[in-house]
DNA sequence: ACTCATAATTTGATCGATCAAAAAGATCGG
DNA sequence: CCGATCTTTTTGATCGATCAAATTATGAGT
């Protein structure tokens, strides 16, 4: 009897056979009530558990979800991924999965890191972060038939309606409308929004639901909203000095929506600094320098996310992977954000300049 | 013939035994270099990988550290996580580790998923963050026998240097020390320190070296440097307020050292806010907050912790790991972090209030 | 050539669980 | 009370690797 109780312990203890308590364990309707309970009592009286790697070895399945960590989730932003990674390691948790990480500088690098990981039946299914278009990743996940989804929708046009492709994503447009339209309810008339320069998938998302708002909320036309869109890149003194320039041309502006906390981080300062703190501002992501600062943002809910992407990978009960072909219209999923509001503005310095638009 | 090759595939092809395929792979010195090159060609040729789950189960090793996500990451400075998590999968990726992730509400929790972690034989070693004085894991682990390092050092005064616990920390003391130092070199006579109230570990760790500085470059006494010290909680708003109020009382003040990039951000507000955008102010962890906003900060190098840690656990060059008892001085290691200088000020609205100090 | 030590390789057993199939027990109509 | 059918439990084999011990090859010394 070595340290850790077997199976074998826990069987001899109840006087069964092994296979009985194994039975118990992952068939428990198959065995007779009063059996179980036997077993059962055994299984606690032993404090046994089960070895994973055994269990793993017999089955050919390892129970365990890989990711990997982006080098680059830098930018205020980052902690997104810290989020989500403990969103979905909770979830995993709930239906005996794990979550490896492992690192890779480029997509190649991370395809042999893959290849490593499955072959060593290490891992069995993938989660992908930042997938792009013609990423190499997906193809080679496809023909090589490992389970994988992706967090972020592949934006090319071909791809993202792939049965064969699974991912879960935030509709970003639909949270950039709901702020627009926050800040219209408020009473805005001018609501302008800052965002990335095109080409980019999120960014041009994003501003397309600003955009709807707009266009069915205040019934502006194209012209009017090429007139209050400005973009930037990612980068806080930018957007500070975007803002400081469209603050002067456009003084009648009432609302700004950004694409992100760091431009919104800007376009505060920069508000802040020409006495118009009272400038309602949105950010998305909702990251803790919004909490921070105090301004409102765009909430991505990632628990819904993480366990979006258990179901597409499990089924939504399941506790099994699921083959490479679920239900068609099941293959995708849009998970909608929540607008989180704060009442601006927390900052003294803010505070003090602020007009007393109390409402 | 499955579709994965196997070690007998392997010695099929190579015309020796299992027990040598197996050798090669895990003692090549013992192997004729003629067999051993053979065997390399047959594994190559098959594109081999060896089955973890059975090589776990075998052994008894996982080769797997797990690592909890800390539930309450948040605040401006979680990123410092996700950098050491990305580093220390980096670095365990060499040592031919893995890193498994887990989440736990409460210690009592924690514990009860390591130990689950640990009977399945899924990890072998942990890696602890935010312990405390007199916690219940660290205990638990030394009691059952589970190697485990901490980031961060037990800041009671029994634990820190019991040899049964491992821990890497970052000397937070000399990184505020070379930040307040830097401070002085460059002019400064009046450098105030903006800190966590007392007690706190690493608070009252930081806060000492800017009071070692000021004692031996600037011949402070501890009057004095009461005077210079203000604390607040963690949060961006609470900071501005100290830091106007402080800039107020004192308008002496030329140099600020804060204990966190929140409390910087809050004093950079402040002071520029008062036009005292020159006031050199430094923040600690330099997060991308710090980069994005442009000021000076002391960065952790989490990567020296994180092969700090796998060193303490494997040895210098290990690639196994280390019984409970490595050599008595090597038991602890405290990484000097690097201060970063950046020329303030990036921000337009601060460029254009500050006063013109060239130098 | 022959012994003996050492190096190199092979064989049988094993890690702990699950699968597949066989065996034993229960249920029921006639 | 018997055989047919269904339920419940047990037995033997297996997953893929490594360990421990046995076997065979190699070499040095006399």
């Amino acid at each position: 009897m070595g340290l850790l109780p077997t199976v074998e312990d826990v069987a001899l203890l109840a006087s069964v056979s092994r296979q009985t308590v194994s039975n118990v364990l992952n068939t428990p309707a198959i065995v007779k009530p009063a059996t179980r309970l036997r077993v059962e009592e055994a299984i606690a009286q032993l404090g046994y558990r089960r070895n994973a790697s055994a269990r793993r070895l017999r089955t050919q399945k390892s129970s365990t979800i890989g990711i990997r960590l982006d080098p680059m989730v830098n930018g205020i932003s980052g902690s997104v991924l810290d989020r989500f990674l403990h969103a979905l390691t909770e979830q995993a948790d709930v239906r005996g999965m794990r979550v490896l990480l492992f690192t890779a500088a480029t997509p190649e690098a991370e395809i042999e890191q893959i290849r490593r990981l499955r072959d060593g039946s290490d891992v069995d299914a993938f989660v992908l972060t930042a997938t792009f278009h013609g990423d190499p990743r997906t193809e080679w996940l496809i023909d090589n038939h490992v389970p994988f989804v992706t967090f972020g929708r592949p934006w090319g046009i071909d791809d993202m309606n792939d049965p064969q492709h699974l991912w879960v994503d935030v509709d970003g447009s639909a949270g950039v409308r709901a702020a627009t339209e926050h800040l219209i309810d408020s009473g805005a008339t001018h609501v302008h929004y800052l965002g990335w320069p095109s080409p980019s998938g999120t960014g041009d998302d994003r501003r397309q639901g600003w955009a709807h708002a707009m266009r069915t909320r205040l019934h502006s036309d194209d012209e009017a909203l090429a007139a209050l869109a400005s973009v930037t890149v990612e980068d806080v003194a930018k957007a500070t000095a975007v803002v400081l320039d469209l603050l002067e041309r456009h003084p009648a502006i009432d609302g700004l929506v950004c694409v992100s906390d760091s431009l919104a981080l800007g376009a505060m300062i920069a508000a802040a600094s020409v006495g118009r703190a009272d400038l309602p501002i949105i950010g998305f992501d909702n990251t803790p320098l919004a909490q921070a600062v105090g301004f409102s943002s765009v909430e991505q809910r990632l628990e819904l996310v993480a366990s979006g992407v258990l179901e597409l990978l499990m089924g939504a009960t399941g506790s099994d992977l699921i083959g490479r072909t679920p239900s068609p219209g099941e293959a995708h999923r849009l998970i909608t954000p929540q607008l989180v509001v704060r009442r601006p503005n927390k900052l003294p310095i803010f505070e003090a300049s602020r007009t007393d638009s109390q409402s």
